[in-house]
DNA sequence: CATGAATGAGGTTTCATTCAT
DNA sequence: AATGAATGAAACCTCATTCAT
């Protein structure tokens, strides 16, 4: 493939490894799989990742990085819940638009301690921060009422969040669509999270 | 004396396993690493179990088997919500008590098509079945909104307890504990859902 | 091969990795060529060395080690002479008992700060310590001409070994033998270095 | 301008590969490291040389050759020793004045029937059929004793030399200087070898 | 039953060499 | 002439599994 474009090969080889890790799970894939798929020499992809793990990595750290990225903080100047709505809105994007890497992101949570945890802890660990921040400031408000765990909340919403996507991505069938979710994500109230999950 | 032991040798193997998988995950868990653990010879090993996946299934199906097991179906002589709440309470206790197996589950959920998927993905779509149905059942009495996407309510309640769960699975220093979500989980008002996340 | 015997394995991969570095050299020889000369399977040889530097190691120390150790220090109790003449008996010895082992070497003396030279120049350094001890002795007492630069008669002395050995290892049609040289240790006089040649 | 100094580049190729293989050996050099240092591109030096072999063989073939070139043959016009003194102060000026490829050809000494060890063998055959010739001839004249090894004592000698040029070029911090070994050639007296190590 | 030495398939990685530009 | 991205053969090493004792 001497013919490809240099500035394209490495952008060719993280969407098709994506695409692999993404069917085969990270172990499974070997880097015969991403050559082939790519349609690369081994030593090529030795030119542009430093091994396998470099691969992943960077597949990860994009995404998640675009993912928080995205996420603007709090102004004053705007009611909260119309900046929450924004912020999921654009997550439900970024997810619905990668459907390889949110399932790479939503099946290898591997073991804790593990070779590539650190890193997923920390993307949810600031998602969770995100939306703690948020709940407090409308608990304080009062609009939430004190009796709430927030900390709980959180892990409920963003399991929530993490679930359905979950079930969005292992759906070969594409019998879940993520419509509704996006629906949901632009109307949703926090006040009201029950009401997340209607119409 | 050894003879006798036979059947806690499995058991031995098993529980050993199941720490290490816990720890280093899957595929980072070497026979050795088993085998050392439980002070096993490797050729022992392959008397109890065909091979090392076989270890790990039978550690997932033990595990999931006994959570499913403990699910009573719907009888109309009790209020949906008392077996609600009892049912949910079995499967916390189940998780609370058996935090190197609920790791195991909730942090191996490798991409589909790959080895254990089936399982879990198996085992999910029991406990979505079954909640998916409750809530079916209030819905048609009317006790739920008809707008609500119970499907997608069903994925919302499974991912909130398994993320609370991971949390707590993977929270080496025990910062989070189980405590305020068995209470959630004996008080639970399913029409309520917000409440969940409260004291 | 299963029915080597365990502790004879090691030596057996030691004494067929000699014979195949000495033919080939370190870099030209493969782990398979080891493993093809001791019919030992890939995976068996790693159960007993780290790899194949390892294995070269042993062999060097080994074998550098035994030549040290066969070296005896001086005693004030027999004449130098007598000594020096021993202890370069013993070394020829060790050199042609162990024709591969010289082989090795005398012609792995790769470049400086490179992989094994560390050893190798230390092992030099301490036969050249051991001849400049003696040299300097015989200087004190009058035997030696005080204009004689000792430390380059020892590089001189050392240098005439090494070549020798080398011109006998390297000679595969057994052209040159080892006797003159035999006997010139034995009778070796280091005033009279010249004779070292003579018969 | 760079077609001008078409063949300047191929001796600056080689005097920064002299100096590679000179500081990391052969086989840790790789043709990245010369063509690094050369500022060449890696097309750029296989218009000079077809492989990394010829880079290297052209290196010693020019040194070994330049060297055995210097070496006068005798005549009878002159004395013996007279041209003897003068062929080894040229060789050993040869040898002071590259101690790179000093450095390769000491040091590089691969085990025989692998890849360069031919090309070193027949020079060191040269050098020592050379010296061996002028002893024989001595030898005849009866300047040298009838008892002596001729042949070994042209190993000796040649190991000598080897051995101080040897640990000249491998010495880093340059302790050992080659002054005493020129004052040595110049005053060389074959039948006195002993001296050769005086000052 | 129990052992653990032996196996070898299968993966990763390197690097001399080529060739389209 | 010069370039350097691409190649792929060939090496290393691991580890699940087997089997003679």
């Amino acid at each position: 493939m001497r013919t490809a474009k240099k500035e394209n090969r490495r952008e060719q080889i993280l969407a098709c490894a994506a695409k692999v890790f993404a069917k085969k799970g990270y172990h499974a894939t070997s880097i015969s799989d991403i050559c082939k798929k790519s349609d690369v020499a081994r030593g090529t992809l030795y030119l542009y990742f430093e091994n396998k793990r470099d691969i992943f990595d960077t597949l990860i750290k994009n995404f998640t990085g675009s993912i928080i990225q995205d996420i603007t903080m709090f102004s004053k100047d705007e009611p909260l819940q119309l900046q929450f709505n924004r912020n999921m809105c654009k997550m439900v994007d970024n997810i619905t638009q990668n459907k390889d890497l949110t399932k790479i992101i939503v099946s290898e949570a591997v073991g804790l301690d593990s070779e590539f945890d650190h890193q997923l802890i920390l993307f949810y660990a600031r998602l969770v921060e995100y939306v703690e921040g948020a709940l407090t400031m409308l608990q304080k408000n009062g609009d939430i009422s004190a009796h709430i765990n927030v900390r709980l909340l959180s892990y409920s919403l963003l399991g929530t969040i993490k679930e359905i996507a979950y079930q969005w991505a292992i759906d070969g069938g594409n019998v879940l669509d993520m419509d509704p979710l996006i629906k949901v994500a632009k109307n949703f109230k926090i006040q009201n999270y029950i009401a997340f999950a209607g119409e």
